[in-house]
DNA sequence: CGGTATCCCGGCCGATACTG
DNA sequence: CAGTATCGGCCGGGATACCG
């Protein structure tokens, strides 16, 4: 229920907390993030998805592919081969997502050493190392 | 370590694949995105910013806050009063991220309907509750 | 008021093994 | 090759109680 509910104010606060929890669903799983970004690349199929992400299980593939489906964000078409062939692929809304995810990954890509350095700075040790490693190179 | 290391190719395997885990690490907290957002509007106190997030304990906003104060994102000044008081303001980097994360925010807001249709549509009974709800209003 | 320590549960996610 | 089923560990995060 919306609490603080005051007068026309009520369906915005609405809106924002179903938006966020949205938005949490969405970004909450471990590999939403790289599989939807992966995906950007163009309508691809699932072991080539599986390479492309290196360090996902076949099982979370599958898994969150599903889940993108669920929401209308991939597409999934199977074609009717031997040995089976399934091809995935980003619909309207989801390209729209992985625009703006993609843009956060680049920020997040552009932005490490800085991070890095910050974590450093508080005594995280293996940020410490990662810099250290990088500084070595 | 980076597997598939063809020559030149592997730096920028190895910055997505960092820049990946950053991401989740900043992302995959499930109160860090409200945080970050709600700290857009401002310096903000703790307890303010409690009122903001609405659902959020104590516990998981001070964990959140110290996760984003941790890389940088989020700078926490305390003001020597009894009682004591503390300011949460994004840095100029958390306020990059936080323009990026609005954007998904807002994406989100807006294609709730066209999302929950798509879950509904696939059987989520919980998304054609919420639809007849919203029908019905 | 702001922050932490402790307990504990649900579910995420990995490994493995198996069907079509 | 694509996908599922099952088991198990781990940890995110909620509730509660407690310091400065």
């Amino acid at each position: 229920m919306v609490t603080n509910a005051t007068e026309g104010y009520t369906f915005d606060v609405f809106k924002r907390h179903c938006a966020s929890h949205m938005v949490l669903d969405l970004l909450s799983g471990k590999w939403t993030y790289l599989t939807v970004t992966a995906l950007r690349q163009g309508r691809m199929r699932n072991a080539e998805l599986a390479r492309k992400i290196e360090g996902i299980s076949p099982k979370m593939l599958s898994q969150t592919l599903r889940g993108l489906e669920h929401d209308g964000l991939v597409s999934r078409t199977v074609h009717a081969e031997v040995p089976p062939r399934v091809d995935y692929e980003l619909t309207a809304l989801g390209e729209e997502l992985a625009g703006l995810m993609d843009q956060i990954c680049i920020w997040a890509q552009n932005h490490v050493p800085e991070i890095l350095t910050h974590r450093a700075a508080n005594g995280d040790p293996e940020a410490q190392e990662r810099l250290a490693a990088a500084g070595a190179r």
